[in-house]
DNA sequence: GCACAGAAGGAACGTTCGTTCTCCCTCTGC
DNA sequence: GCAGAGGGAGAACGAACGTTCCTTCTGTGC
């Protein structure tokens, strides 16, 4: 019997993102939530008053994991090893078993209106991104560091979208050496 | 009335182009496809056995239109000059009224499974994307044409993802200039 | 020891979904 | 003129959905 370590919260979190992620929002009925994460109905609606409120948990519960990685990835010496790094990380997550894509874009295809909490919660995850990459270009030295920095979210976005539909080795590869080209971090 | 020109089929498949695309494909009923169809559920299902036979075609018939656009865009002269009109037109569709991202990457997020008939006809249309843009870069004179190739992939499904969700103007503006970077059009 | 909050277990609600069915009308080919 | 295919209109199906409710149990603080 799975999920039955930590608050019965903490267990539809972790099962939300899990079934979320890999089968999609909408075709995980509220049932496979509360089967799976040992939980019942009572509780679930307990801790969130709609199944909504749980995806938009979902996401922002997502957002501080990346947010954590992300900023240990940074804590190099130079910025050029932690840019390395920050690749690195991104072809590492590409690569990992069970990539389905990234999380936001993917709730994103399911949330049209831009209005809806959920697309708030993406908006926001994805300005830290921007601009966290953009600083990391800036300090890299980039004559140019706000188009560096979109650069970056385009192949960030472009890695986690294809690495799901192609070979994740390859987009691994790619990514790591567009962005190598990108910052000159070889030379 | 809309939609009343062409043969039911025909609507259908227009009808479900825009609703599946401007609001997602599990949360459109068939109701209110049939509908905005002008259409009834029995030659709905006369036509389609089932919803998911729909969502197939209509992304069979984007594809289509998408090979079609891209054709004519390559259709220029030097392969420079081409390789700039798909650019163009790239940052066009980013930035066209009631952009909602990538047709293809957004069914994905809804169809995990990859052997989905709508799974294999993403990955169908991507495998000539794929190739279209590594011949363009091997014609364009890219030493690297293969990694060329899935770079451009890269900015392409990036641009598309990113184009919903942060500016469209910038986002175009973005990959244009990445592209020529990467293809050296600019001298 | 007891009160009370939180969780389990499970039935039940009303709604909506995809799908099927019946009936009737209107073309078109022969 | 007629047969048959294709479409319109709408009722109806069972299943699944999100949500609410009721009852019982278990822990913890006072």
């Amino acid at each position: 019997m799975p999920n039955t370590g930590q608050s019965p919260r903490d267990r539809l979190l972790e099962t939300a993102r899990r079934l979320f992620y890999t089968e999609g929002i909408h075709t995980v009925p509220v049932d496979r939530l509360v089967t799976e994460a040992n939980v019942t109905r009572a509780t679930f609606y307990r801790h969130f008053p709609a199944k909504e409120n749980l995806v938009e948990a979902y996401l922002r519960a997502t957002d501080d994991e990346l947010r954590a990685a992300v900023a240990e990835a940074l804590d190099k010496g130079t910025p050029q090893e932690s840019a390395a790094a920050l690749l690195e990380l991104i072809g590492q997550v590409t690569c990992s078993a069970g990539f389905r894509g990234c999380h936001f874009i993917n709730a994103s295809a399911e949330y049209p209106d831009p209005e809806d909490p959920i697309r708030v919660a993406v908006a926001e995850h994805r300005a830290w991104f921007q601009d966290t990459v953009t600083r990391l270009a800036e300090r890299a030295g980039h004559p140019d560091p706000e188009y560096a920095g979109r650069v970056l979210v385009l192949l960030h976005d472009g890695a986690l979208s294809a690495a799901e539909l192609d070979d994740p080795q390859q987009v691994r590869d790619t990514v790591i050496r567009a962005g190598r080209d990108l910052l000159r971090l070889d030379g």
